[in-house]
DNA sequence: GTCTATAAGTGGATAGAC
DNA sequence: GTCTATCCACTTATAGAC
């Protein structure tokens, strides 16, 4: 399954195809204005073609989203590796930064940015994008943070506390600062998601640590 | 300044005025499907009167929107008074489950449930919603939680660390739950807010509690 | 692959009769 | 205060010439 807009990643293709102009220019309207609030007429005039152009390479608008949907999720990474894991877990000052690394890099690339805040708009009338939201975005995470924090409690590296409370207790956080840069602050501010969120992951990472550390 | 929205508090007036019953459908609509994807022929239609009427009523789509917010704004309830804050201040426990009261409680009577949604949805286009979020339901509340901390510290009642973190660490739990309800659940289940948040933010001030008490 | 022209519908809002 | 009738800007999408 080749991604034929796999070189709008890098954003600096000099060459780009109409195809190509269509799908970044819909990605940078829609995450500033949210779907419904786009026109064709307005990308057909960013990209300097005609409306009736634009169907010549997607059949509809609708499938101008399906489309960055779908390369937003061939994107997704998955974390490191189970046996690397392990032995992070011995010491979870470490672990905590490789996830809080993790976490924000992930956020961190121009077009991953623009698909995070479309998906922050898209949230409330697109089903299928909230699903995935919850599903892949929400749960997964809390369920791994959970399973991370048992198997630490296991190994008597931290306290033993509820895992399910303290996985939301870490990654509720995490969420709160997405919600703060992507829906609230968007544009304000020159800085990236990783500037402004490596410092609060830190700060956030010590006080749950100072917490649940055994002395 | 009388509010001719006010008998729409309850909802249960038998005898509601067209107004009334305008400002009840449009905010019904809006927080179901946010402002744009609602027609004044769509909240015309519901009501059982003509579009044109509409604007014997109000002189546009957007004054229903304002009316809305105003009457917002005017039910915003501050919290305890100063002295009473005080006492609470002694014991830790207690201040924690009137502060989670006080937030919960204001989010919990049918139609304010509904603009809590319809500003989750229009903190994306309208910046006058967004600007009232940031000032009065973000920044407020955790200027506010920074001074009682500090006030905390200086009494002892809990360790010192630093109070901005605190105050984050604390209130950015709830602004998760708020997030995970009216725009991830919202409709999905007949639990109000107020039977949701109420045991999760338990524990969450719970284990907040812990790891800062002095025991 | 891009264009012009146009279809067919929906949007907010107004004029004026009753 | 509600109605009918209408305006006009704008929407997605298609047909067919070049």
């Amino acid at each position: 399954m080749t991604n034929k807009n796999s070189s709008s990643k890098t954003g600096n293709n000099p060459e780009k195809t109409t195809k190509e102009k269509i799908f970044d220019v819909s990605l940078d309207l829609f995450s500033q204005k949210g779907f419904d609030a786009v026109s064709v007429r307005e990308i057909a005039r960013e990209v300097g073609i005609r409306e009736s152009s634009i169907y010549n390479h997607y059949k509809s608008k609708e499938a101008i989203l399906d489309a960055i949907m779908e390369y937003f999720m061939s994107e997704l990474q998955s974390g490191p590796p189970e046996e690397e894991m392990d032995k992070l877990m011995e010491t979870p000052e470490l672990f905590f930064e490789v996830g809080a690394r993790d976490f924000i890099e992930g956020m961190n690339t121009p077009n991953t940015q623009k698909i995070w805040r479309l998906i922050s708009i898209e949230l409330y009338h697109n089903e299928k994008i909230r699903e995935f939201f919850k599903k892949e975005l929400l749960e997964a995470p809390i369920n791994g943070w959970e399973k991370i924090f048992t198997k630490m409690m296991e190994k008597k590296v931290i306290k033993e506390v509820d895992p399910k409370v303290l996985a939301y207790e870490y990654f509720s956080f995490a969420l709160y600062l997405y919600f703060e840069y992507f829906v609230l602050n968007y544009n304000e501010s020159m800085q990236t998601f990783m500037e402004v969120a490596w410092d609060r992951m830190a700060d956030h990472a010590e006080f749950i640590l100072d917490s649940i550390k055994i002395h």
